[in-house]
DNA sequence: TTTATATTTAACCAAATGGTTAAACTTCTT
DNA sequence: AAGAAGTTTAACCATTTGGTTAAATATAAA
C-alpha cells in the first residue's frame, strides 16, 4: 500500500468538516472530495456511499465526545475537584470543536437505529458498569460530600449549563451583549460561575 | 378571495412540520404540498421558492420562540415567584414543541444575515430598553434577594439547564436509564430540581 | 355577467447530486 | 520484471429536486 491509510484519513478529516458543518443533507460529496485534495472517484473507492462515510464519521465523533466526557472522571479526586475539573475540562473540549455539540444533537435526532449499539459498545469498550457520572454523584452522597440530589436531574443541569452556551451561541449573541465563548477569559468565568452555583445556589433568603 | 388564507395557513403549517423535523436542507417542497393538501404549483405561486418559504416559517418560529421566554416574566412576582414561574412555564413551553429548540439553534447557525434584524424587530415590537430577564436579575440583586451574580452567566446556566434535556433527548436516552422528558411528572421534578439547586445548590462542605 | 383571483392538472425543464465505469498511469511489493 | 493496489481523468447515468408553464376550472366580488 502506498500511501493508502494517509488518503484514508485526509478523507475522514475533510469528511468530518464538512459534516459537521453542514450537517448531513447539507453535505455534498463534491466539496468533501475537493478538500481532502481528491476526486470523486476515489471517495466512492474508499467510502462505497455517502451513508456510508457519514455513519462512519459520525460514530467517530460521537464515540470521540462521549470518551473525552468520561475520561474526565477522576476516581481518586474528591468531589470538588472532580466538579472543578469536570466543568473546566468539558467546557474546554466543546471549546475546541465548535461545532460538535449541535451536529450530534442534531444528527441524533434523525438518527440510524445502528445508534443505540454503538453506545452499547462504548461502554463495553470502556468497561463501564454504568453512567461514570451518575455513579460518582452517588458516591459523593453516600460519602456526605453532598446532599441527597437526584443524579439524573443534577446531570442533566450540570451538563446543560456546560453545553448551552456553545450551542446556543448563534442565538445568545442578539440577547447577552458582548457575550461571546471565544472571549479570552470566558473559560475560567464559565468555570467559576457553574461551579458556584452548584456550590451554594444563589442564597435567595439568606 | 376564496380560502386563500386559509390555505396560507395550511401551508405555513405543513412547512413547519416538516422544516422542523427535517431541517432545511432535508426538506422536500413536494412533502409540504402533500400534507398541506395541495400541489406543488400552488405552493410556488403562494410562496415563490423553497428559501422564502424557509425564511417566513423560520422567523415565525424564532420570534413565537423568544416570545414565549419573554412572556413568562411577570414583574410584579418576588423573585421565587419569578424563578419558579419562568421555569416551570419555559420547560412546559418547548415540552409542547419537541423539535422548536433543536430546530431553531441548528438553523440559527447556518443564518442568513437578516436574522440580527428580526432579534432587533422583536425588541422594538416589544418596546424592550434590554433583554428582561438580564433586569429582572439585576433588580433582584439590588433588593438583595440574590447575591450579586453576574447575570449573564446566570442566564446561561437557567436557560441551559430548562433546554437541555429537551434538546440532548435522543442522547440522553442512551446515558440515563429511564430518561424521558414525556413521563408524567417530569415538568414538576425538572421543575424543583432547577429551582433547589439555584436556590440553595448542593451544600457542598456544610 | 364580467372579471380577477384561486386552484388543479400535468407535462416539462435545467441543474444538482450521488454514484458508476473504463482506461491509463503510478507506486509499492514480491 | 510482474502483479497488485492506489490514483487520476473524464465522460457518463439515473434520479431527485426546485421551479415553471399553460390550459382548464372554480369561486368570489364588482
Amino acid at each position: 500500500m502506498k500511501l493508502s491509510s494517509d488518503t484514508e484519513q485526509k478523507i475522514l478529516q475533510a469528511a468530518t468538516e464538512i459534516f459537521l458543518e453542514k450537517g448531513h443533507d447539507g453535505a455534498r460529496m463534491q466539496v468533501i472530495a475537493d478538500k481532502a485534495g481528491i476526486n470523486k472517484a476515489l471517495l466512492h473507492y474508499y467510502f462505497r456511499s455517502k451513508d456510508k462515510l457519514f455513519r462512519t464519521v459520525f460514530k467517530k465523533e460521537l464515540q470521540s465526545m462521549l470518551a473525552s466526557i468520561f475520561n474526565l472522571i477522576s476516581p481518586e479526586d474528591n468531589f470538588e475537584e472532580f466538579l472543578n475539573k469536570f466543568i473546566y475540562g468539558y467546557l474546554e473540549n466543546i471549546s475546541s470543536r465548535k461545532h460538535i455539540m449541535s451536529f450530534i444533537l442534531w444528527e441524533l435526532d434523525k438518527s440510524p437505529a445502528e445508534v443505540a449499539q454503538w453506545f452499547i459498545e462504548l461502554f463495553q469498550a470502556k468497561g463501564f458498569p454504568g453512567n461514570p457520572i451518575i455513579l460518582r454523584i452517588e458516591k459523593a452522597i453516600k460519602d456526605g460530600d453532598i446532599r441527597p440530589i437526584d443524579p439524573t436531574n443534577f446531570v442533566l443541569s450540570l451538563l446543560g449549563m456546560c453545553v448551552f452556551p456553545y450551542v446556543a451561541e448563534p442565538m445568545l449573541i442578539h440577547l447577552l451583549p458582548g457575550f461571546k465563548t471565544s472571549s479570552p477569559n470566558f473559560l475560567k468565568t464559565r468555570t467559576k460561575a457553574i461551579f458556584d452555583l452548584i456550590d451554594s445556589g444563589l442564597r435567595i433568603k439568606e
